[in-house]
Order: structure tokens, then C-alpha cells, then sequence
DNA sequence: TAGTGCATGTAATGCGTTACATGATTTC
DNA sequence: GAAATCATGTAACGCATTACATGCACTA
């Protein structure tokens, strides 16, 4: 099979323990939307293609007249996901709006493109009041390198902070 | 017109200064393309939406026997521009498949793990070390909020530099 | 004269989101 | 009994990239 970028997520969310696709949707939305999103119409057609690819193994496991399938992890794709994760491309996309205004702010009077910075500074603030709110004492229990990830987003917003903080002082000066 | 997410990045390009769609894409690949991405085919279709819309003029400026158009800023150009940048919507999306691994690093034995932090570490190096070719002395000359954003992944990858040799040590520490 | 850079474009393809459809179970 | 949550899926749409086509100008 052609893994393809939503392939890693799935197979990754499952190997850390069995899970239905919507355990998978909602892992994704509270743990690694922020450096990686994925939707239903991405998940569910994936777990067929795992599935016949052997990665991994569906079981009919209803909840009363509710139907349900949890997905393990089969030895196959523990070998494939950690191809994968010895692999050494680095490739990093993003679209961050609040620079793309920064970038242009210069179409602005001085004092409202300084007003972009404490924009950004907020957008930072609000996330990391979000990842606090994710953590109610449950992330200790995370395995480590889960934990790393999620110290990398709360370490970032609060350096982003600061770095706004440092902008708007420095522009000030200068002018 | 309905601006989309390349509407701002051709506008705002050429409010800068006047430019072909050739050049334009040339300034996204050397200067904005770490956090928004365009191709042609987005950037050639956007610029006749930008004129029939009169936000931008063109004219034919031939070199030679090469046909070449220059588009430049109107007035009502100017004014939508500044409309968006006052907006204070601040969509983050990024993948960034370092994080990803990391997340599911646990997968993998200790020392393998952590030889995906040196990775994320030399991602980071080789970018600053790019951005740094980048800016053989007239990185000065750039409108200051042109400046900024280069600062901040200039700051971004030092930062995560740092980042990365702590957690090593942090995780090496707890084993 | 061959290769690189300037310049304009488009068609095909692929990827991903949005929106919808359906229905059971749990909680308030 | 209403609302939220669990659960599975797909069709349509839109956005973006890739790859290609075309051709002039400059320079080594």
C-alpha cells in the first residue's frame, strides 16, 4: 500500500492502543490537530485501506444496537510505522495568518501594525489557555515522547509571547 | 469579490511595490513560504480575479520580444488590504511531520527516540542556516515588518534549537 | 550554442474539508 | 423527553500542487 500523510496518523493513534474511528477523530482533535489535522472523510476510508493492507486488524465490538469497530495494530504495521519513523524527511507546511499580516503590516500606521503584534500575543495567549485546560492532571500520565509534544506547544506559546513582547519594545524604541 | 487565502498574499505583495506574477512568485518562494505557500496556479488565476475586481491595474511592459505585464495597487486595493489587516481572525494550520514522529516516538526504543529530537534539531539548524543565506546584508533594507517576520524564524529556529538539546537532556536525566 | 533565468499560463490530479445522512445510547 | 455524545460513513466541493507547454533573453 501508498501511505499517504493521513496514513501516519491513524496507524500511529492506534498503535499507541486500540481505538474506533471516532476515538481516532477525537484523539486527533485534542492531542495533534495543531501540527496535524485530520477529518472523518480522511479516517474512515483510511482504516479500509490499512485493513486490507493487513496494518490493521477490525473487530465487531457493538455497544448494545450501536454498531462499533475497534482497530489494533497488527505486527506488520508496527513494522511499517516504524519505517516511517525512522525516516529522516523533515517536511514542515504551515499557514499562519497572523504573520501573513505582520508580514504586510507595514500598509498600516505605525501604532495599528504595532496592534498586529498584540494580536498575535493574544492568539498565543488563548492557545496555551486551551492546552492548559487539556491538561487537568491526566497529561502526567501520557507516555513520554506524547508529553514531549505536548510541552513543545506549551513551551512555543509561551516563548511566541514573550517574543511579541520583545517585538513591540524594540519597534518602540526605534522609532 | 470573495477574497480566498491567496487574494492577501498577491495584494499584499504588490502593495509592497509593483511586480509581475512571475516575481511574486519568486518573493513567496524566497520570503513567505515558511508559513504560506502559493503556485502559480493560484497566483496567475488570482491576479485577473484582482483586476476585474479593480483592486490591482496592469500593464503590458514587454522586455524586448518577451511579454511581461506589471501589475500595481489601486486605491480600492489599498483600502481592502487594510480592511484584512485590522481583521483579528488567527488561523494557525501547520503539519509539520517531526512533531508528528515525536508524538509516536514511544513506539520506539529509548535511544531511537531520542535520535528523532536531534533530528527535529537538525531541521531546525539547516532552516536558520537557509535563512541566514538569505540575508546577505540587505535584510537591513526591508520594511521593518518585513523585518520582523524574519526575525521571528530566525528567533523560531534558535528557539527550537535550544528547545531540543533541553528535552534530550530533560529525558535523559528521567532514564 | 547550450544552459539558465525570465515570463505566462493551464489541465489534470490529488488531497482534505464540509456538509450531510443515519441512528443508538447516555445524561440531565 | 430533550440534548449531548457515540458511532459510521459518503458525496460534493474547493483548494492547491504538479506537470506540462511555450518562448524570449542573457551569459559563459
Amino acid at each position: 500500500m501508498e501511505p499517504t500523510a493521513v496514513t501516519w496518523v491513524v496507524l500511529g493513534l492506534i498503535a499507541l492502543r486500540a481505538r474506533t474511528g471516532y476515538d481516532i477523530k477525537r484523539a486527533v482533535d485534542t492531542s495533534i490537530r495543531h501540527f496535524w489535522a485530520a477529518s472523518y472523510g480522511q479516517i474512515y476510508p483510511e482504516l479500509r485501506r490499512l485493513e486490507d493492507a493487513g496494518w490493521i486488524e477490525g473487530e465487531d465490538d457493538p455497544r448494545g444496537g450501536r454498531s462499533r469497530r475497534v482497530y489494533s495494530i497488527t505486527p506488520e504495521g508496527r513494522t511499517a510505522l516504524r519505517g516511517w519513523l525512522a525516516g529522516r524527511e523533515t517536511r514542515v507546511e504551515m499557514r499562519d495568518e497572523s504573520l501573513l499580516r505582520l508580514f504586510f503590516a507595514d500598509a498600516l500606521p505605525f501604532d495599528d501594525a504595532l496592534g498586529l503584534l498584540r494580536g498575535r500575543y493574544e492568539g498565543y495567549r488563548q492557545m496555551l489557555e486551551y492546552l492548559r485546560a487539556l491538561d487537568d492532571g491526566t497529561g502526567r500520565m501520557s507516555p513520554p515522547f506524547v508529553d514531549v509534544v505536548y510541552r513543545w506547544a506549551v513551551d512555543y506559546c509561551e516563548w511566541g509571547m514573550e517574543w511579541c513582547q520583545r517585538q513591540e519594545r524594540r519597534l518602540r524604541r526605534a522609532a
